[in-house]
DNA sequence: TAGTGGTCTAGACCACACG
DNA sequence: GTGTGGTCTAGACCACTAC
């Protein structure tokens, strides 16, 4: 352990990269992995860009391709103005039917941005089983934790699902009017997929993340009285967020966690 | 509609892209997936990258980080040597605990392909609740939907958990032997948890993409006896499957989909 | 051998955050 | 302003597939 160990800018090494048949990019991914994994700290914030890429004697732009598959892997975090810091180990959040509960029922973790009435995307209406331009009630949420957004929600209801809602609606009133509405129905069952997608401009904006990032998206529909009652598309940020299911709570540490961390 | 409908090469068009405060390749992108819904079919192959680039009058790599995005969606499949094609809707593959049965068990997609005594990564065993060095069964097996692989598992079951296990194993009985002797154990619960990753090398040449490729990892813990009796780690293609949830099967057509597809 | 996507370079300029 | 990551360019060469 001699001076390396004290100056941060030497921890990530100079290691030439040898002659290999392996892309540049996935022996640097390698080689700055492991380094995150033995000399840096969370939240620890690693040299630029550019002098990373003129450390290890390539291109910036090779580089970036290492950053990119770290930060999609959770391991970085990269914000434009700031620099590039070691991520904390991603969020357990519970996506599963923790107790068959409408959404906005008890204590779930959501709260409620914003609420229209609007023709959803025709992908979304064959969902639903309703007509492509029949408008529904769009609950816009959000959901939150350890003060940062991981989520945000559209919730579809058509209104069938609420025949007894009250034609006095302000901007205030109509999500919580809806959600009650939907409470009064008995709850049947609930399906759910998840995929990856590309966050949108606007929920990337929620999401403090660029447009483009990448994102878990859960769609979910929930049955009642033999019929879709009402669906949802969850989008979660994927860097930051490890979704859970089944009743144990979130499993604990897993992957992309460093044996131990140096204390400096 | 004019010859441009006829000729296969022009039907991307040729928009300027006007001045944006938008990113190009992110205006890039929306152009290009409209044009997949509305004038190609699946399967059908586009115009080589410095055609299309040239098309659109941006350096190939800019119109390569559109190309990257489309297929992040799995909205196209690119593939080295032949050529970038439109890529059917994702599949749905069911991860759900659809009846509580362990792995193996019944009808259930996976087909063994390996089995070895190994001692697990350090957060495996830390998530079975074993000593750092103690190996573990480990069974590898894959996934087939459609003819193509959709995912690979690692499962691993402590010997605690198989104590009857006979001594007497060859390679071809080994991965059936602990299967069976897992079987004797009531299962008690499950618990998963999704998150995104990038295809380790093996994973990769199985799942036919390249290294560092988008996937879905699957993590289940499998409880017995109140213990943790065995957990798996799988890993889905992210660009070509849908993970479902939940008893009523599979979601139809989601995301991603175009309304209608033209006939030639 | 020809054509494809994958990797890599060495620059340039831009948008944003912070002092 | 200064420094960061984000975007973009115009090339080059490589690995792979298919003919």
């Amino acid at each position: 352990m001699g001076a390396a160990d004290i100056d941060c800018e030497d921890r990530v090494g100079t290691t030439q990269l040898e002659a290999v048949q392996e892309p540049k990019y996935w022996h640097l991914k390698t080689v700055l992995g492991d380094a995150l994994d033995s000399e840096f700290e969370v939240g620890e914030i690693l040299p630029n860009e550019r002098d990373l890429a003129a450390r290890f004697g390539v291109a910036r732009a090779t580089l970036r391709q290492a950053l990119e598959q770290l930060e999609l892997e959770g391991r970085l975090q990269r914000r434009r103005g700031v620099g590039t810091t070691v991520a904390p180990p991603r969020i357990g959040v519970s996506v599963g039917p923790s107790a068959n509960v409408w959404p906005g029922a008890g204590r779930d973790a959501w709260s409620t941005v914003g609420c229209a009435e609007a023709v959803p995307p025709a992908p979304l209406a064959a969902l639903l089983g309703v007509a492509r331009d029949e408008t529904v009630h769009t609950v816009r949420r959000e959901r939150v934790m350890q003060g940062q957004p991981v989520a945000t929600e559209l919730l579809y209801v058509p209104a069938a699902s609420v025949p007894d809602l009250s034609r006095m609606l302000t901007p205030a009133t109509h999500a919580p009017a809806v959600l009650a509405e939907l409470h009064r129905l008995e709850l049947e069952g609930e399906d759910r997929s998840v995929e990856l997608g590309s966050a949108r401009a606007e929920d990337a904006k929620q999401l403090d993340r660029l447009p483009g990032a990448p994102v878990l998206v859960v769609t979910t529909r929930y049955y009642a009285a033999g019929r879709v009652a009402a669906a949802s598309v969850a989008t979660y940020r994927a860097d930051t967020c490890r979704l859970t299911f089944g009743d144990s709570g979130g499993l604990e540490v897993l992957h992309n966690s460093a044996p131990e961390r140096r204390a400096s």
